[in-house]
DNA sequence: TCCCTAAAGCAAAGATCATTGCGTTTAGTG
DNA sequence: CACTAAACGCAATGATCTTTGCTTTAGGGA
């Protein structure tokens, strides 16, 4: 047998070029008219390129969505270490809520929405892991659960269906009245 | 000037059934497709109704699903009145959990959350408008985005994306934790 | 019961979307 | 620098969706 065909993707010059014509395009018609209205032949003509190359590359719209809008919050990232567990998650909450702000994770948490049912999606798995992470470092004071709940579950209810309320002020607010009925 | 124009609009006998025949449909073809995937045709042809009955009525996709999820627990029904907000609030987030455990309440809202977003489309908003009533009726006691943030918020969270946590307890608990810290 | 018209049905036309074959460009490699 | 093929553009086609004018049915008040 002959050894590996070595596909040689091509992911720069015009692929690239196409890439980010088509990543502009999504954010700017997911924010003007919602996920669920937006089509590849909008999303190519926008861009200004041919439908059919983004056929080729995605498929459908949602894969398309799904895909581009992995604007997420890396999951290496230096996570808020003040010594006090209190400050650690407003900044954390904070984070997420300055990330959901932008319109193209908000379409991705939809995204993620619908498609759900059977397991959760990865941005949120990955939050739960952190309010344990920091928890944890703090030697325990909350539980986990009441975390996810209660300023978690919060801001993905507002992301969702109320994105106006997400305020300034919100992750102090959440995270204080989590330490406040103990 | 005249009195009152008087719409008089129709909203039984034909019109009910065209509107139960697409609702047993939608709730279908949401919960076999995801509803992204889900098109009026498709929806007419199920329920055994002419396309064009259901683009005058809704116009599209979108917001038919949006709306057959913001109406699917009657608006009229009555609520919990025992006398005690907080036995009241235990009851009508029961109601919720239970109601939401149905499969195909379960999907539209899934489906609700994905076309939510742009404009006035929230599929929750009767629940929002059930936990004024209930706190007005109690001479207040507790600020409504309280009990959005902390009973609502969470159980949608969880019927989103842990659908298998929707435990038998969890309203008493929600209800008890709203009430804890003040 | 009769009348008015809201709402549904029907059919045709128009718009939009999705697929496919083929030629062109060009990224990556030896 | 030449070669290979990955990725794009173009155009034609078929499928599907959406709109629109008109007719028919039937809800609900007089």
């Amino acid at each position: 047998m002959s050894a590996t065909p070595s596909p040689a993707r091509r992911t720069g010059g015009r692929s690239a070029a196409v890439l980010a014509a088509v990543r502009s395009a999504v954010e700017e018609l997911v924010q003007e008219r919602g996920s669920a209205q937006v089509t590849i032949p909008m999303v190519a003509e926008r861009a200004g390129v041919n439908p059919t190359s983004i056929y080729r590359r995605w498929g459908d719209a949602p894969s398309m969505i799904n895909d581009l809008a992995t604007y997420r919050i890396s999951p290496d990232r230096p996570l808020p270490d003040t010594g006090d567990l209190r400050e650690d998650l407003t900044r954390w909450a904070q984070e997420i809520i300055e990330h959901f702000r932008q319109p193209a994770a908000a379409a991705l948490l939809r995204g993620g929405a619908a498609g759900a049912g059977a397991g959760d999606s990865d941005c949120l798995r990955n939050r739960r892991a952190e309010a344990t992470l920091l928890i944890e470092r703090a030697g325990g004071g909350v539980p986990v659960g009441d975390v996810i709940d209660h300023v978690v579950a919060p801001i993905v209810y507002r992301v969702l269906f109320q994105p106006w309320t997400l305020t300034d002020d919100l992750a102090s607010a959440l995270v204080g009245r989590l330490f406040a009925g103990r």
